[in-house]
DNA sequence: ATCTATTAATAATA
DNA sequence: TTATTATTAATAGAT
């Protein structure tokens, strides 16, 4: 899975060596990570580089991995000490333990899982929370969504006043245009500039220019669209 | 990397988790293999399946990396017990510590709070799971209330059955009474005896009869409410 | 570290 | 469990 294949055997170089040691470790322990994740899985794991450098990794934790497998494979071990300062921290990561389960129990009802113990009760609180939940991420949708509205629809009105200032210029400089016209050619001949369009340029040009001025401003807005980075992976 | 991306998270179809656990892990083995041949490398893997069953791998052998493993702690910290336990524990304390916090704000998000930071990519991804929840929550109560239905059910037919049979028990010894009043008064005056609607009360007495046995079980039934302690609390 | 062309892993499905 | 295959994810090699 890169730009060639490889055979599985040690690698000589030792830069390489340790490159790949240090792509593959993470990738490994990621794995680890989604298996235990996806599949509810206790996994453990230890990797000590060919330096002597100690990795690892543990759903749980590698004393509960550790005693875990030792107890399965039928053997014992049991190291404490009665130090006070350890029994102060064991009791501590014992507090933050149980508070874990009782978040991850709360968690999985969260989540429309393990619903066997609950009550009819229970269960329209749960819905009831489950909707409201509904409710407030639905909002926080709408708002961002209205948000992106809002800023798009004020960049449209600045171009657009620009446009209208620009139109203005054109205008102007038509309007001299058809004095020029006149001095060269001496009479007024009406027919033939409006035939060319000019008077039609006003600011209040009536419809048609709405309409104009609408359709290019439909153009430059891609440039700046950055709200929600739903492309970024 | 198959036919569509997943998110890392529990799965909950039994059946599905138990064939990515079975597939996972065999991926998981290999890339520890490849790992500690390629990087020269010593690695340890332990996995408990959700059912509890033991899955491992070991470089060398598990004896030599948890020894090893264990020496390195002890190095690493500089002999034992005064204060390297109390590190010990207290990165113990910290990764629990850790746990709860992502715990807590996956929590807050679903109960609808807590959504600054969140994409719309990740709200669709919430509501979606919120939605599932709720489906979930539903299901369940509707179960509930089937089987509660389901339960009166039955206890009304069998009440009616009992009721049944009394009938029956009702019309013999109405029509034992019948031939006592026979023998009292001589002849047999069946007008008197249909008038007071004896003959009426038989196991094929018509539709009547089954209307007024449907309206009697309607009564006695609220005494077994007990699924579902609404007012328990 | 970062960037991609490629290979490898695997989710969905049967 | 095994096999297939369309896709995604990992990563080898290069920068």
């Amino acid at each position: 899975m890169g730009r060639g294949k490889i055979v599985i055997r040690r690698i000589d170089n030792s830069t390489s060596r340790q490159v790949t040691f240090s792509k593959r470790r993470k990738g490994l322990i990621k794995k680890a990570k989604e298996l235990a994740i996806l599949c509810d899985a206790e996994v453990g794991l230890v990797i000590f580089s060919s330096t002597g450098k100690l990795y690892e990794y543990a759903s749980t934790s590698m004393k509960s991995v550790t005693e875990r497998y030792n107890t399965y494979k039928e053997e014992h071990q049991q190291l404490t000490d009665p130090e006070s300062e350890v029994k102060i921290w064991k009791r501590e990561a014992e507090t933050l333990r149980e508070q874990l389960q009782n978040l991850q129990e709360n968690h999985r009802q969260l989540m429309g899982q393990q619903l066997f113990g609950l009550s009819l009760r229970n269960l329209q609180d749960l819905e009831n929370q489950l909707e409201m939940s509904l409710r407030g991420v639905r909002m926080k949708k709408e708002q961002i969504l209205k948000d992106e509205i809002q800023e798009l629809s004020q960049k449209g009105n600045f171009i657009h006043q620009e446009n209208v200032e620009l139109y203005k210029k054109v205008n102007l400089i038509r309007q001299e245009n058809m004095q020029l016209y006149k001095k060269v050619y001496g009479t007024t001949d009406v027919t033939a500039a409006s035939t060319n369009g000019f008077i039609q340029y006003g600011i209040h040009g009536g419809e048609d220019s709405q309409a104009l001025i609408q359709l290019q401003l439909s153009q430059p807005e891609q440039q700046d669209y950055e709200t929600s980075g739903s492309a970024t992976k």
